[in-house]
DNA sequence: GCCGTTTTCGGCCCGACTGTTTTCAGTCG
């Protein structure tokens, strides 16, 4: 585990990193800077704690960058970070997070075209004068327009696992004033989103109107939240986070409609709109009014459907047979899939991952390094393949309670072929599938591609279905249902990425493939030790499309693994 | 800027795509 206090040197650094780049330095010198990050990142020390002499002795930091953080020590800041910082807009900084825009074309735009702000480059797009610069094109136009706004669009929004934070920070404020048990948080965050760009508590405060007076005063007075008085009403308070303007409702519903409004808030739109008995769910609950939850459920003669599934896919069966099953719980996956070592890009070495899974109680780890097209991330040659095959020998010696899976995250190309030869993939227990390149496609080629890769023998599962990153990049858009339907033909899992980032299969899909017969399996795609706890994020995914432990590869036993794996190599 | 030397300077990952340009630079994974 990192030190978190070391953030602050990282952060720096990399700030420094970004400042350089835009003035054209070397690329291998701001390599070694990113390396640098990486190092620190890999420290279980404080900086704070060690002299120069020891910081200079680090791998990857010299005498340059350890004299960098001593001054960051004393002042707070390094004077060359300083300069830059006066010299270069915070708005051409944030240029070179927009895809497509790199320090070049920055460049041209800071020092030929006096744009400092992203605001600027808005304008410009809008009213086509962008086009119109010298190295720059419709296209390019576009494409940094619908960047824009697709960033502008997400910008007050939270991944669920951030989120997190926030919403434990907001439900400690409250109970400072009120009683623990009376805070209930819903919308989103309780349904348990992938994003979430509004937190929702609930305060069961019954109709004590001094109550709700001190409480409003107290949410007023918050140091980490800003009040929006236009919004604010009898039965809400409505504000935002002060750091990054994610919206906060706390609702002080009437004490006799308090399970109809929960219930409300508690379901997704798809939910809320079946009809039942000539009316949505909606309208009876806006006409009907419970006091408790369980009430709604016993009114419509639902069995207790767990809120993650309250979004019209999976529930309406169980409702129809009266029972609903037991939901996948993170207790029950028995190993991880998909991880990544320092032979690749993870920065944890083979044996720090396996110790580490061994620690959270896990049976197995299937280790998946990047194959070698991913020359970015270091990817495996097959002369290396060997030699993590040794290893991963005399490591299952070393630990004989424990199984590691011979894996790797093979790359799909272009036409949907994996990239080793037939005697490189056989050497495996199992193959994951994965596109990391080449992300804009038609939907109809990006099908193409990703069923060709299916209907390989060797692929065991598709990873990441759709390369999406969540709040950054659409994934390239796939005709699902025949991806979904291709891996039930072929025998093929599909992963459910857990990375808090991805979360892809999108849920929406889970339901449709367990009806297809199709196995999930949640891989954290974890690079280092610290995130492979993060398959949590990925059970809730699966829980909202119904997933079950029985659904779930990853659940399985080694010894049940190992047969199910050499039948599949059976077929080849 | 770091590293590792055949020790103080040269190498550090690279291939493909994209969109501009008019033959290739810039960006990305």
């Amino acid at each position: 585990m990192s030190f978190m206090e070391n953030k602050i040197f990282t952060q720096q650094i990399k700030q420094y990193a970004a400042l350089l780049e835009l003035k054209g330095e070397n690329p291998f010198k701001l390599r070694a800077y990113h390396f640098a990050i990486e190092a620190i990142d890999r420290l279980e020390v404080n900086l704070m704690d060690l002299p120069l002499s020891v910081i200079e002795k680090i791998g990857s930091i010299g005498k340059a960058i350890a004299l960098k953080i001593e001054e960051t020590k004393e002042k707070g800041i390094f004077h060359q970070l300083k300069n830059l910082l006066e010299e270069i807009p915070a708005g051409v900084v944030e240029m070179l997070g927009i895809n497509g825009l790199g320090a070049k074309k920055i460049n041209i735009l800071w020092k030929e075209n006096k744009f400092t702000t992203i605001t600027q480059l808005l304008e410009a797009c809008e009213n086509n004068t962008l086009a119109q610069i010298k190295g720059f094109g419709e296209k390019m136009q576009a494409n940094i327009y619908q960047d824009l706004l697709f960033k502008q669009a997400n910008s007050a929004k939270l991944f669920f696992s951030k989120a997190t934070i926030y919403q434990q920070m907001i439900v400690d404020y409250l109970s400072q004033i009120i009683d623990n048990e009376l805070i209930i948080t819903t919308g989103q965050f309780r349904r348990k989103l992938e994003i979430i760009d509004c937190l929702q508590i609930f305060v069961a405060i019954d109709d004590n109107k001094t109550k709700k007076n001190q409480l409003v005063q107290h949410l007023d007075e918050c140091n980490f939240l800003i009040k929006n008085k236009q919004g604010t009403g009898m039965f809400v308070w409505r504000g935002e986070l002060k750091e990054n303007a994610l919206k906060v409702e706390i609702k002080m519903p009437q004490k006799n409609r308090i399970g109809s409004e929960i219930y409300l808030h508690s379901a997704g739109e798809k939910h809320l709109t079946k009809i039942e008995k000539n009316k949505t769910i909606l309208q009876h609950l806006t006409e009907q009014n419970f006091n408790k939850e369980s009430d709604v459920f016993d009114y419509f003669k639902y069995p207790i459907i767990p809120v993650e599934a309250r979004e019209g896919y999976a529930e309406w069966k169980w409702i129809e047979d009266k029972k609903v099953p037991n939901l996948l719980i993170t207790n029950e996956l028995k190993g991880i899939f998909h991880a990544h070592s320092t032979y690749s890009d993870g920065k944890n070495t083979l044996e720090e991952m396996v110790l580490a899974c061994i620690n959270l109680g896990y049976d197995y780890l299937g280790i998946t390094d990047h194959s070698q097209s991913a020359f970015y991330a270091n990817g495996l040659q097959p002369s290396r393949i060997k030699i993590q095959h040794q290893e991963i020998e005399s490591l299952r010696k070393k630990y004989p309670n424990f199984y590691i899976f011979k894996g790797i995250e093979a790359d799909i190309l272009n036409d949907g072929q994996l990239d080793y030869e037939d005697d490189v993939l056989k050497t495996f227990d199992f193959v994951i599938a994965s596109i990391h390149s080449n992300l804009k496609m038609s939907e109809e080629k990006a099908t193409e591609r990703i069923i060709k890769a299916i209907e390989n023998p060797h692929t065991t599962m598709l990873g990441h279905s759709t390369g999406r990153v969540l709040l950054r990049r659409n994934g390239y858009p796939l005709d699902m249902k025949k991806v979904i339907e291709a891996c039930a033909k072929n025998n093929v899992i599909i992963e459910i990425n857990a990375s808090p980032y991805r979360l892809d299969l999108d849920w929406r899909w889970v339901h449709e493939a367990l009806e297809k017969g199709v196995l999930l399996s949640i891989n954290p795609d974890s690079h280092e030790t610290g995130t492979l706890s993060e398959v949590k994020y990925g059970v809730n995914i699966g829980r909202k499309g119904g997933l079950t432990a029985e659904k779930t590869f990853n659940t399985k036993t080694t010894e049940e693994i190992i047969t199910y794996f050499a039948n599949k190599k059976r077929k080849l």
